[in-house]
DNA sequence: CTTGACTCCCAAAACGTTTTGGAGAATCCT
DNA sequence: AGGATTCTCCAAAACGTTTTGGGAGTCAAG
């Protein structure tokens, strides 16, 4: 309630003894020290944080962008996500301030703000495209951050990202060895990383079993990117028997397809994300997701040390895709 | 990049009138201002945050603690409320700080820390107790602020909420009109306003039918707690035939515990929050939802309004609640 | 020529903290 | 006793902005 002045005067002390005492220091005597910290508490003293921040030149600040685009916002883990990292980067004296794109403005605008106006010591990036100019953007800053998937950036940076190449890989393989031969893709769109990364994932294990890649269609990564995708795939001379889909959201409009043109359950399907939703679709759908515990927690903790300064090489992680299988994947498998 | 010190030497101008030229006042001539403001987006100057902060008294902060108790967040639409929240704040130069709860911290130290440590111009408060010891310090600090959910405090205080009572109760009596007569209902933990709220509506149905009170059964807000809660009901003497629940969660928890008991489809169910997985149970799931457009943007400019001063009466915001209608409210009804 | 009003600008204070660079007193060593 | 060292403490600067309270200069009216 007071501040550093008022409570300096009660006790007949300079500022700086109070500050250094409340600090810590060891050139304080251990009795004053007392003394001080024990008037601090009766009175509730706080430090004033923008007094701080401007002294220190801390902001003690970092912003995640929120993507607005696609109508809504990533996974519903995600916000789980958010709120275990801001619990860790609280732990280091950082909150987290969310800034969700206004309408009219890009995020790099958003970023130019915070990060030219001193607003925040780091940054959280979300939704990457192959291309970002959000991060080209921080990096010539040099303003420390991490990305919730991987770019194309030539400079490497800190990212936490699941390596989908290998699960979508690993996805088609799986229905090649069931005996799947045509094998289809709905992709999201091909500028983000995720996007891209999945759809090449199916596209190499395409072309290690010798089989044709043309059975790919794009979308937007919601319900209906991923039913029109399937309309389209369907129309298809020679049909899939198998589709392999970029988000769960994108597999749930497929069933939605598969439901209206051939009452469903003829042919197999796999989806991304672990949507809660997906354990009650019918078929239950079956997905995948990246592995690891406390995904905030590490988020939070890669920034930190990218604030601490290390280097970008050594915050680079990349988490194994796990399969969660339901049905939708096991579908019988019927003769052409 | 510069301060306004290095922009008002390259300009030959004072700092006062550099920052007055920028800002807009009448005092510095309309060629000057010209000059300053083209030199600022030349240099690419935008003011210290810290700085303008400490010297306006103002944080330009405002925090929403995020619940970590019960597992999880909110509904998944929460993300997008706190998102719509966050733009309409930060069009009015106020950013959002999300403020989980790290664990051995109450939410009330949360709010101690960032009121006290002056780190937030307000507050935003959701998932409110009828009790509720936030609402009751942020009152004591006079700090403007407004929760997502009524409280029983005694002095007013502003506020969004659905009107549990009215939906709980229509919901209780379309099934007391659709022929049921044993009405169940799951309740959440007491404590928290909206499941008392919710319990009220149901009970007050009951009441005005002259049915008795006595299937009620209390449980946790997940899918566990309503699991538990409705094999409690089911063991009851005389079962019910329908049941009204707190949340989705809750709902979906009573379906499987339906499913597991009698096969399901005995019995008439509906839930609140309209989590979008409710479109995939089996049956469908029946639901309510808050009516109203944008919640989050209803949310900051009740706090925008309390901020600049309007009495809590003025910002007291109840929305009706609406029936999403899908299947599990209409189970035939079988005699007993 | 003086007065008052008006226009355009600025020096300095203030916001509340942290940190720098000592100062004075006590203690230790020789 | 005298110098060196250690222990406590503090005055003042600094962080970068906004705002207060004028100060010159110009112009028109008296």
């Amino acid at each position: 309630m007071a501040n550093l002045k008022q409570l300096a005067q009660s006790l007949g002390l300079s500022i700086t003894t109070v500050s250094r005492a409340l600090d810590g220091y060891a050139d304080v005597s251990a009795t004053t020290r007392e003394r001080v910290r024990e008037a601090a508490d009766r009175v509730g003293y706080r430090p004033n944080a923008s007094a701080r921040r401007l002294r220190k030149q801390r902001a003690e600040l970092v912003a995640v962008t929120l993507p607005s685009d696609p109508g809504h916002i990533g996974p519903p883990h995600f916000l789980d996500m958010l709120s275990g990292c801001a619990e860790h980067l609280a732990a280091a004296g950082l909150n987290l301030v969310i800034a969700p794109v206004p309408r009219g403005e890009s995020e790099l605008d958003i970023c130019r703000r915070f990060v030219d106006g001193r607003r925040v010591d780091a940054m959280l990036l979300v939704r990457t495209k192959r291309k970002d100019e959000r991060v080209e953007f921080l990096q010539s800053r040099g303003i420390p951050f991490v990305t919730n998937g991987r770019t194309e950036s030539l400079t490497p940076h800190p990212y936490i990202d699941g390596d989908g190449f290998a699960g979508f890989r690993a996805a088609t393989l799986r229905f090649h060895a069931a005996g799947h031969r045509r094998i289809g893709h709905i992709a999201g769109p091909q500028e983000y990383f995720f996007a891209h990364d999945r759809c090449r994932g199916w596209r190499a294990a395409m072309e290690e079993c010798g089989l044709a890649t043309d059975l790919c269609a794009e979308g937007a990564p919601l319900e209906q990117g991923g039913y029109l995708a399937a309309l389209e795939l369907l129309r298809h001379p020679s049909r899939p028997t198998a589709l392999v889909c970029a988000t769960d959201e994108m597999a749930i409009g497929a069933l939605r397809a598969l439901r209206e043109v051939d009452g469903g359950n003829q042919i197999s399907i796999v989806g991304h994300d672990d949507l809660p939703m997906g354990a009650f679709t019918s078929p239950p759908l079956s997905t995948m997701r990246m592995t690891g515990e406390h995904l905030g927690a590490s988020f939070a903790s890669l920034l930190l040390r990218a604030i601490a300064g290390e280097t970008a090489e050594e915050l680079q992680e990349l988490h194994a895709i796990e399969f969660v299988d339901r049905d939708s994947h096991r579908r019988p498998l019927r003769a052409a």
